[in-house]
DNA sequence: TTTGTAATTGATAATAATTATCCATGAATA
DNA sequence: TATTCATGGATAATTATTATCAATTACAAA
């Protein structure tokens, strides 16, 4: 992600934090920061070990716990592996993925590169919150 | 799933067994019946308390063993939840999914229903192995 | 039918990921 | 500065899944 974007993010968090009169602390805005600086969808504790550089007793407790502020707030996004395990990504423009089974790395794919999908009927029924194509690749031999 | 092609499955589980020369037991083929007789994607927890009617003291252990095994015998697709969870259904024709997030079930949608997709740039450097569409909704309020 | 062997079963322990609990602390507001 | 309430850190608990292991069973070959 852009410095610039990654600021305006981090600048969004805040002031959405402020209108919902949550403190903004140090350990949040660190944990945010890492999450927006990568765009490699670290799991819970590849972003706790990142966040323990700087803050050398933050809980595993207080990395997941944000993590569900975060996605309760609408700023970060959980893509499960085929594995089970959770990744996450700041949540930005809305997007689908690429996951290497190989080695387990996540790549967004833009919206308007697959094209419009038509709407099944089932689904018509319902409200619909999110469409999400992920494609499942290996590296060629 | 009608009835001849659940049973179907179950020969062509069978046959595969056998050239793999795999031990076919009375717990495999009912696991295996449960999940082809039902369409809705149950858990390995709903797997084993329905298989446990017949067989009092099958273990989870046993459940999840054969899954695996089915799995690599290419006859089980396994789901996840948003939440995390794991499902499972007996893998015939290739579709794509319907989630509920209001009630967590899972309803299959044909392919031929969402049209094509283009394949992103980005994908074509691997091999793709598979594409699935997710459409998460809610009831209607 | 009997036997050999390798996979399977069931019981249980172990692991991994995530969540809950509890109390001390710190951020925000008056 | 005082008050309040969410947060942080430590740790226990929970949940889902996997590993271990001895006893059993399926099945092919004798």
């Amino acid at each position: 992600m852009k410095k610039s974007a990654q600021q305006k993010l981090i600048h969004d968090f805040i002031e959405k934090s402020r209108e919902k009169k949550l403190p903004i602390t140090p350990q949040k805005i660190e944990i945010f920061t890492y999450i927006a600086s990568t765009n490699r969808h670290p799991n819970a504790k590849k972003i706790w070990s990142e966040v323990r550089e700087i803050f050398p007793r933050i809980s595993f407790a207080t990395v997941y716990k944000n993590l569900k502020n975060f996605q309760k707030l609408g700023f970060l996004r959980e893509t499960e592996m085929p594995d089970g395990t959770k990744r996450y990504e700041v949540d930005t423009i809305p997007h689908h993925h690429m996951i290497n089974l190989d080695n387990g790395r996540i790549t967004d794919i833009d919206i308007a590169e697959i094209g419009d999908i038509a709407i099944p009927q089932a689904v018509e029924k319902f409200e619909l919150e999110n469409v999400q194509v992920s494609f499942f690749v290996r590296n060629r031999k």
